[in-house]
DNA sequence: TAAAAATACTCCATAGGTATTTTAT
DNA sequence: ATAAAATACCTATGGAGTATTTTTA
């Protein structure tokens, strides 16, 4: 045989009355089966854990060593319980959560500001992956919940807006261009050397790029991964770019920010004033109510994202 | 309801296995009370722990954080009650240690030392007391075991001699007794200060003295309590005085000790050649388990004790 | 169609209740 | 005589087994 939970919340109670009579009260019973549980416990533990004469109870010191056990384990079964029903409310386990870059920093801080302030008990582990690789890890299951650029396989992948912002070009202090005034157009550029992305690793800001300068002329000559490497490149004088709004609090020197013309977005229900989208994505069917409850925070966390833009 | 061990034991197996049908086997049970089981258990935690499909089986984020659980569990029982037995068997526990100031010490250390080595699940606790006060200690619970001098009420106490040695004088350098030959009779201190003990306090040693020095015609000049302050007073030429044999091992420079003639015991079976006696005690009845064990202890430190004496 | 979990139904082991006995003060 | 634990005996809940159904790959 094996001990029980229930003899080990009735020797609580018999060790704390040292009394079987009020002891069975306290657990709604009678006394003889309390005798009995008290009894086949101390059978199956091997140890005479109450001394008990029939006019006194007391414990022996192998009671008392077992009884500070018992306490332990009514705890970690108590808690243990707990804890399974906040994993499974969203509001406990792990979340892996995958980002880019440079383009998911802007919103990174807040969130897991939000999520240690409000979610201690939901541990973050961070993934730094471009698109396609989050795509693949979010189907692996490495990955719950993903900040990301579009497109998506929409097959696979269930994906939210979750902020949008404008484009900007950055300049070099100092060239003409800096001191103009109002959005520039895409015929400001006409001439200038451009410092665009991957087409592939960096579709999304290559097209972006691409689109904002259809019919200009002007000269697209570099081809970087990153955001920061374009902004780098154009602190360096290699010519201008074009990155979303909220790059300008990296704060890399010698560069101007430039407010750019709407223009038309990438698809119907886009916003032409702030065509740079950020999405949310996770697994089609992997709502989790972590995932969920996640969601909530990186909304308000884009909130603050754009918020500190119109400051 | 509540959480059952059989409960926790039947979701070990299946987490692990991953299949009700082996799980049951390994449980020595069929599948069905299993699967009720499982079902019973999801719903007290209130939390799906298992995601089953006809064909097949895996933990949810909840599940998997219960299983963990699950595992400290039933390493908290069996270590919960694997440690009663120990505390029943006496080889776990907390012992309360007296001992005399002065008398204990050459056994102690080597005690302390089988102790900690052959027995680290006994917590010793010490109390530095005198004789009565242990024996009052011990009436009261506080003290499980003692280790002093007689003589001591044999009617609440039980007691066994663990050590035997021989008396010594202790004479200041330079002396000219210090530079006497073989061993002193009382009539060797004729005329000389003695430094006695005091007749209620440190009663044993003093009656020993006394009992050493009948017949004879010196003079007890000082009472002290403690064996140390008369080795001391000794060192500072106040006279000379009687002590155990063990004391040399406190290393008092500028004394020397003397070997004496046997003199008659104060008991029966007292042995002429080693007069000074240390007795452990306990409760009458209180002969734990574990008292029983550092019993074999204490008479093997003395042994010890012994060994060092001779050389 | 096959493999595996869930359900239906039966049976028995055991936990709990009532009545009584034992024991020590 | 009383208070409290232990024992005897009975009852019934619930856990385990067998047979069957459901489900999906």
């Amino acid at each position: 045989m094996d001990v029980t939970f229930d003899q080990v919340r009735s020797f609580i109670a018999v060790a704390e009355e040292l009394h079987f009579g009020r002891a069975a009260e306290r657990l709604a019973m009678t006394q003889p089966p309390l005798s009995r549980q008290i009894q086949k416990l101390e059978r199956v533990v091997g140890a005479q854990l109450l001394a008990r004469d029939n006019r006194r109870v007391e414990l022996t010191p192998a009671g008392a060593s077992f009884l500070e056990d018992c306490y332990r384990l009514v705890n970690t079964v108590d808690q243990s319980v707990a804890h399974a029903r906040r994993v499974e409310g969203g509001s406990a386990g792990t979340l892996h959560l995958g980002f880019t870059a440079g383009s998911a920093i802007g919103i990174l801080g807040p969130l897991l500001g939000m999520l240690g302030e409000e979610q201690p008990d939901i541990e973050v582990i961070l993934h730094e992956r471009v698109t396609g690789t989050q795509v693949d890890g979010i189907r692996r299951g490495e990955i719950d919940l993903g900040l990301a650029r579009p497109p998506f396989d929409t097959n696979v992948l269930s994906s939210r807006v979750v902020a949008r912002e404008p484009l900007r070009a950055v300049v070099p202090e100092g060239h003409p261009i800096a001191a103009a005034q109002g959005p520039l157009g895409p015929e400001d550029f006409d001439g200038l050397p451009v410092v665009s992305y991957h087409p592939v690793q960096a579709r999304y800001f290559h097209e972006m790029t691409v689109r904002f300068l259809v019919n200009g002329h002007s000269r697209i000559e570099q081809h970087v991964q990153q955001i920061l490497t374009a902004v780098l490149l154009v602190a360096a004088g290699e010519g201008v770019a074009f990155v979303p709004a909220s790059t300008a609090a990296l704060g890399v020197p010698g560069v101007v920010y430039k407010t750019l013309m709407d223009f038309g977005g990438g698809h119907p229900d886009s916003d032409p004033a702030r065509p740079v989208e950020l999405h949310a994505i996770w697994a089609r069917g992997g709502l989790t109510p972590m995932v969920r409850l996640v969601l909530h925070l990186v909304q308000r966390a884009a909130n603050v994202m754009d918020d500190a833009l119109d400051a």
